[in-house]
DNA sequence: TTAATAAAAGACTAAAAGGTCTTTTATTAT
DNA sequence: ATAATAAAAGACCTTTTAGTCTTTTATTAA
């Protein structure tokens, strides 16, 4: 479904989060270990992702990376989206420019409702919710 | 959703058998052109899914692309799963290699439904029911 | 029987995705 | 101060996906 930078920043910012809430800020050889990443390539993610702003790194000694905790309810969407971009959630199944409910495609009718689930699931799903779930 | 190929082979596909129907074997670069593919890379698709024994072609004078009309009713499935795989019918959503519903990644309950519904519109959706249907 | 036609085969190129590694900068505990 | 630590920056490489093009083979209508 996603492409593996997508999954590597999703299971990365899930793992920061399940352990910033536990009061520790994972360095990035942990991190890559526990989501089983490439780690050079874990880390380039990640720092891409500071620097865009939905998290935070600190340097040095006991540094590691972490979520202010007001910006740890980030929905996948946003998520997703700034790693490789919204067509999923807003494209044609066929591939066509052109397709909505006035000019469908052959797929359209039974695609539709499906990418529409996946739109609502990345929206109200956010990476603390999927951080602070016990498997619900 | 699908890669270029998929994309290309579904449309494609699709127009060969619309034109099947009326009794007209289309030839690559009137498909192409109809379904906007680049010619030349329509061609190689096309030829690899005769290749596959999906659909026949005719060379020479008239010559075109045509289904064995029994052959038409060809799920999604079998020609997703042809083209780029079948990974989005089956894999994870955080992209773990052992994920269900006993071992769950924290994405599973919201998402294997999505999943679920995908696999059931390609397994029920063929070439045929595409092309004959009159935007239902 | 041959000229025109159209698919098949396959080599080749370009761009994007995925991944690796070295050097630099910032931080902090000693 | 400084040594150890860890992220940042960025160059580089590999693989896959996407796309192009030339040559060959098969077919058929004239």
């Amino acid at each position: 479904m996603f492409n593996k930078e997508t999954e590597y920043a999703l299971r990365g910012l899930v793992y920061v989060q399940s352990q910033n809430l536990k009061g520790r800020r994972p360095g990035i050889a942990e991190i890559a270990r526990e989501i089983e990443a490439p780690p050079f390539y874990a880390a380039k993610i990640l720092q891409r992702l500071v620097k865009q702003g939905f998290l935070n790194s600190q340097k040095g000694k006991g540094g590691g990376f972490y979520f202010d905790q007001n910006k740890a309810d980030l929905p996948l969407k946003d998520l997703i989206s700034a790693t490789e971009g919204s067509h999923l959630f807003y494209g044609c199944g066929f591939g066509l420019k052109q397709c909505d409910e006035n000019n469908p495609c052959p797929l359209h009718h039974k695609y539709a409702p499906i990418r529409d689930g996946l739109l609502k699931l990345v929206t109200e799903e956010t990476i603390h919710s999927l951080a602070s779930n016990p498997v619900k």
